[in-house]
DNA sequence: CCTCATACGTTGTCTAGACAACCGGCAGCG
DNA sequence: CGCTGCCGGTTGTCTAGACAACGTATGAGG
């Protein structure tokens, strides 16, 4: 099984073993792999040695490590180390009309220096900020926070609770036509908080836009924040 | 100094406050950091404690760890957690013309899968390769491959070794004018030789473009993937 | 039946010590 | 002068054991 002395750490040989086993199938999606302990006794070594290579399992997203629970293979994570993203492609000037949107948050709040610049407003006005995630096939994909100067959208929060979507919530404002001015994009490792809400490891970078509607005099009606599952989304922009 | 039994693993307490010393300048850039048998004399815990925070901080690329010799800061690493990023913005629309760039390799090979879709060749026909690199103000920000087919551009990698620039090599053969049909955009997590290359820890992700370029008349003259280091670079589409 | 406390199994942290692998400098040798 | 081998200092790996923190099941008591 493992060979000592060869140069070959034990941790990595621990790892590329279980990597291999989960790959397999024999340990399923959702399937707890033998604690700690047991492991240490199958494989010969001390337990801080499996420790070791389940740390780096988490890391490279294979695996979920709860304690007092165990350790658990993740779900939907296809086989590392390739086709971890699937070729769903979101496409820019579509990005906010995602299926299965799931409302988070919706309150009114005082603009900070980033976003009172985004929508050329003063600093410390009250805007409308919404937080809602995305989903595709089941699948968590997005994290987005959108910001709506409230003077421009009095009463925003009832009407979006009840129109659901911010296209028709600014129709009824008297927004028909909004269209995008640019769009930032940058890579990051996520916070716990938007790993979660990605449902994802915290060990995977997230794609993150940032976005600037503007209506159809130039008038910046939104400033969005979306956050992106890099293994799952990538951006094609269209020339 | 370090507080015991307060909830607060002392790994973590260790790691707040070298990070705090490094934000603060104690240890500049470049600067060794004392042994692990030093730090842990100094806060003392046990050497694997100190591990655990230096661990941590690699990951978080704040320092560089190397086997016989010791823990350096890293050079050039903006202070964490704000900040990382420069505000330097790359226009998608003249993404080649980096300044500051350097030429890794040149040579002719046979075209895989993915290039041969990509430039609408046969799979197996012979592509020129051209892997640089780019920097800006001496800050290595990106690491890309392009592939040209060979049967448009015969002994193109003589010319390109003269010319050293992409514009006027294919200007060479005659194409005056090209554009770019769309871009691909993901994050992922870099190789050990891509982190080496872009200068960065293998910890921090990456930004990957992937394109295709047309000539007048809507043929694929060049299929291009480009790395850049996520930390320094953010992508604008303008609309 | 429900609730709470306890016991047990799990992961998280810390200590202690040992040896391997690697790096840099230095002494000795050709 | 250059090369080699050695040595001390450093990080990398592994073992052994202890206790804390957390989750869940079980059983006693209401």
């Amino acid at each position: 099984m493992l060979k000592r002395g060869n140069g070959v750490a034990l941790w990595r040989q621990i790892h590329a073993q279980l990597e291999a086993a989960i790959a397999s199938g024999r340990f399923g999606p959702g399937d707890r792999l033998p604690s700690e302990h047991g492991l240490s006794v199958e494989f010969g070594v001390n337990r801080h040695t499996i420790r070791r290579a389940l740390s780096v399992l988490e890391e490279d997203g294979l695996i979920r490590v709860e304690q007092g629970r165990g350790s658990f293979v993740r779900e939907q994570v296809v086989h590392y180390p390739v086709g971890r993203r699937t070729r769903f492609s979101e496409n820019l000037s579509r990005q906010r009309r995602t299926p299965g949107n799931i409302l988070l948050a919706a309150v009114d709040a005082e603009a900070d220096q980033r976003v009172a610049e985004a929508l050329d407003i003063g600093p410390g006005e009250v805007v409308t900020r919404i937080t809602s995630a995305g989903e595709a096939d089941g699948r968590r994909i997005s994290y987005s926070t959108a910001f709506f100067p409230k003077t421009l959208f009095p009463g925003m929060v009832r009407v979006y609770r009840e129109l659901k979507s911010v296209t028709r919530t600014l129709e009824h404002f008297g927004v028909t036509d909004y269209s995008r001015k640019h769009t930032r994009i940058i890579a990051r490792m996520p916070t716990g908080e938007e790993a979660r809400e990605l449902r994802q490891p915290k060990t995977r970078p997230v794609l993150v836009t940032e976005s600037v509607n503007v209506d159809e005099s130039g008038v910046p009606v939104e400033f969005g924040v979306c956050l992106f599952a890099s293994d799952w989304v990538q951006i094609l922009v269209e020339s």
